[in-house]
DNA sequence: GGCGTTGGCTAAGTGGAATAGCTTTATGGC
DNA sequence: GCCATAAAGCTATTCCACTTAGCCAACGCC
């Protein structure tokens, strides 16, 4: 029985690209075994179990996210950063439909590199939110309202919800549009 | 062998009471079966199998939605009509933490009960955007976007995404605002 | 009251997750 | 270089959920 070499880094990545190709619920172990030339079992000297590994991927895909976003808002400011981070965002969850849902997992208190991916994307975020003034409580309201925007179209789109012929590319400016227009006029003290 | 006297009818709303108490991606059929006092097999006579289970639920959790969205709206306009149906919308997810999954489910094209609940849904929406002038493409587009905030806020808070101690019914409130100052200067004419 | 339809049942197969316990490989100390 | 040991594979087994096949009893109608 030759070595195959695996560690828990190779495995996460494999399971990242097995589920962008099948998806996120057909991600299995018997699957990933299989695709790695092992038999199942093998995957337990690595990595606890099925949850550990969602864990883990979820700590990747956050952390490529998180990137992702700060890169596409660097140098931009107000609308301009606004659009360029939700644009990254969609962009993400299409080219890797697998690994996005990933990134919905609460970060694992016990992994420091997920909580730490979880804080860089929320970062990431506030910085924009910085550029239209807002802070504290607002900050908070409106972080919460994009993230919940964003990602209630991206798996409204991916649930395939959109029945309508209308470009869902545009709905999406439209949508974004309307966060920029929501952000400026943010109330700052509303009851 | 006494007859339980089951119909699909009984079985998915045990099923939708079972999926709110222990959630949606917990309900299995060896569940509902012993739930119901037969065995797993049983239900085969009545149901074709676990995903049309989820489908009939969905179907269920759709059309009560849809009633809960247009009675919030009725007699109510612009933005009363708009933080009505949105509290509604999020009241019947807290409610239903076991349904309210299920109506993210595209609606299947066989099942003409489906059908109409969800375009019950998205009538009841297209209503309330009326009220802010938005038809056609704007209220296609307005509609994806109110659908994505609400789901997404109500996802996020479900899975526990909204860690801060800030409140979240706030939040929301704030979120709902933001989509009425977003609805009011929706571009007519963006590209 | 017979009989067909229906609604239960048991038995058995599939597939994924997980654990136990064995064997082989790689490696580091001497 | 040899061997002890840890690590990394393996097979076998259990458990659970879903599904199908096929049997039998109950109910309902004439």
């Amino acid at each position: 029985m030759p070595r195959v070499g695996l560690n828990q880094q190779t495995l996460v990545r494999e399971a990242a690209r097995l589920a962008d190709e099948v998806g996120y619920q057909q991600l299995t172990l018997a699957a990933l075994a299989s695709r790695l030339g092992v038999a199942l079992p093998s995957l337990y000297k690595h990595i606890r179990g099925a949850d550990a590994l969602a864990q883990k991927l979820s700590a990747l895909a956050t952390a490529e996210l998180a990137t992702e976003l700060t890169t596409a808002a660097a140098g931009r400011a107000g609308g301009d950063a606004l659009r360029a981070m939700a644009d990254a965002y969609r962009d993400y969850a299409h080219r890797h439909p697998g690994r996005y849902p990933a990134t919905q997992r609460v970060p694992d208190p016990a992994d420091p590199e997920h909580v730490e991916a979880g804080t860089r994307a929320v970062a990431a975020i506030y910085a924009v939110l910085r550029g239209y003034g807002l802070t504290d409580d607002d900050a908070v309201d409106a972080t919460r309202a994009l993230r919940s925007a964003l990602h209630g179209f991206v798996a409204l789109e991916a649930a395939g919800g959109f029945g309508l012929p209308r470009e869902v590319d545009r709905s999406y400016q439209q949508l974004v549009a309307g966060l920029d227009v929501a952000f400026r006029s943010w109330p700052s003290a509303a009851g």
